[in-house]
DNA sequence: TCCGTGACTGACG
DNA sequence: GCGTCAGCCACGG
């Protein structure tokens, strides 16, 4: 069995280009949709660069946060990717 | 086992 | 629309 953080990582991992999940859906996923905060704390410890974390945000659409910076460089990569924004900046969920 | 921490989220005022 | 509060969960010491 996999661990939660394990199975976060699959997840995220799995997450196709140009595409986004917010961190409630991946934590659904993984198996607790209120565990999205651990979601964030797993992210965030983890330092594997194969796991595309940019891809994964917030509920509301904003970026949060990615490895200490604050949305821009993360956003930007996004948008290379062919990810949706709106005019306010903000991930266009699907 | 308990406690602190955090890349979150939804509800209120 | 924005700032604050409280709930939520996994992880490491």
């Amino acid at each position: 069995m996999k661990s939660f953080n394990q199975k976060v990582i699959d997840i995220v991992t799995t997450i196709p280009r140009g595409k986004v999940m917010t961190y409630g859906q991946v934590a659904a996923r993984a198996g607790n949709a209120r565990a999205s905060r651990a979601v964030g704390t797993i992210m965030a410890k983890n330092t594997d660069i194969s796991v595309p974390c940019h891809r994964v945000v917030r509920s509301d659409g904003g970026v949060g946060m990615y490895n200490g910076l604050r949305g821009t460089s993360k956003q930007v990569l996004l948008k290379k990717e062919g990810v949706q924004f709106t005019k306010r900046g903000t991930v266009a969920l699907q």
